[in-house]
DNA sequence: GTGGTCTAGACCACA
DNA sequence: GTGGTCTAGACCACG
């Protein structure tokens, strides 16, 4: 139990972006409920407090709302997913970008790159 | 001093990913002298042992050529280090793809994707 | 026990050797185990680490097998092991006629020196 | 200085070896001084009874000649240092086959062997 | 049990 | 100094 976390980041941001992956990746669907704190503190090994604190994060972004005395849900609001999905690719983007030209790649080697790779293993078209 | 290693890979693997990434951004240049085996390992906080592992599985990969009595060093063999640079795009495009598809993108949303950070941040052609 | 090795050549290399000559004179066959590492330690009377370094190179070089939890494995693949026999008749060879011409004998002189042997002693034909 | 012994064979009959091997080398001529008892001694590391041993053995086998108050020297009977020659090559057969036997070769892949690697490597005629 | 990794500390050959 | 090997002893993951 109790993956690892980056000890140079705060756990309960690094909780938080594991759940809005979930979301993206559709482990966790629109309106369904999280883990209870409890439940997630145990599962993630961590303390029941920062996973109050990642949930209210979550919240106060809006991807997450809090029912007294029920629990919390992945919002229902398709914008708010739309966008944590774009963002999150946004991000991926980024990072990839980064890495390739801190190792000398120009734009186009990344693009040639990537649409070879998809003519070798096949492609997934949306 | 001694920067983390992840737990769950050999250490004297990610160090040689490590060096084998530094190549490739040419922090390390072909024919450069790599630092003597207890220097790195004094760095990486690891056992020399563990560093000498590193340097010969870099040497039976060609990447570094060993003269004894006076250190490591780059190869300056251009076809081992255009291979290298290859392999690590590679690795770099399956991994960024293997993620994306997680998240449900398409390999169009990835192409299209990169275009646009390009088209916003500015590119750098090759 | 513990036999006796060159202090001018590695131990795990001589190690390795003993046990490819062992697989071509058949002593251990296709598919066979290797004595654990630390069996093997005892028997050769050397370091169970020294063993796992033999053991590591064989797989490396394609002669043995590891499952983990099961042991070590001489190879199936017969085409391996087809190589290794040509390449240890090849080392046999190349010594001999080394030793040889040493000596001063010339080519002529050592196959007719094995074809008289073989008249004498009686030969076995493939 | 003193190369090392096999332990497994007496130290004066491995001496007597390497002289000989030594003789037909031509690295002692016929007729040439061999080191003097105490000298050798030194040279191999040896006790110098043994190598008196080792000379007593040679001269018994006809291969040197003792000279009172003048030292040893290597025979200069034509036939002696022939029939030495013959011996030696015979010796090396001798173990080559055996060796290559005991892998399973027949007598004609060592021929063959010989012949092939003879082609490549160029040859010695004598 | 198995193999695999790591540390600690030692000794060696080379230059 | 450099890299290379070896031992001793420990811990791990796998089955």
């Amino acid at each position: 139990m109790g993956e690892e976390f980056n000890p140079s980041k705060p756990i309960y941001l690094q909780l938080a972006e594991r759940i809005n992956y979930q979301i993206v990746r559709k482990e966790l669907s629109a309106g369904e409920k999280l883990p209870s704190v409890r439940e997630m503190a145990i599962r993630s090994g961590v303390n029941p407090n920062t996973v109050q604190r990642t949930y209210s994060e979550l919240e106060r972004m809006g991807i997450v709302e809090t029912k007294r005395g029920q629990g919390t849900f992945v919002t229902e609001i398709e914008s708010v997913l739309t966008t944590l999905r774009e963002t999150l690719k946004k991000d991926q983007i980024t990072h990839f970008v980064s890495d390739m030209r801190e190792m000398g790649f120009s734009d186009e080697e990344m693009i040639q790159g990537l649409e070879e790779y998809f003519q070798v293993k096949g492609s997934k078209k949306g």
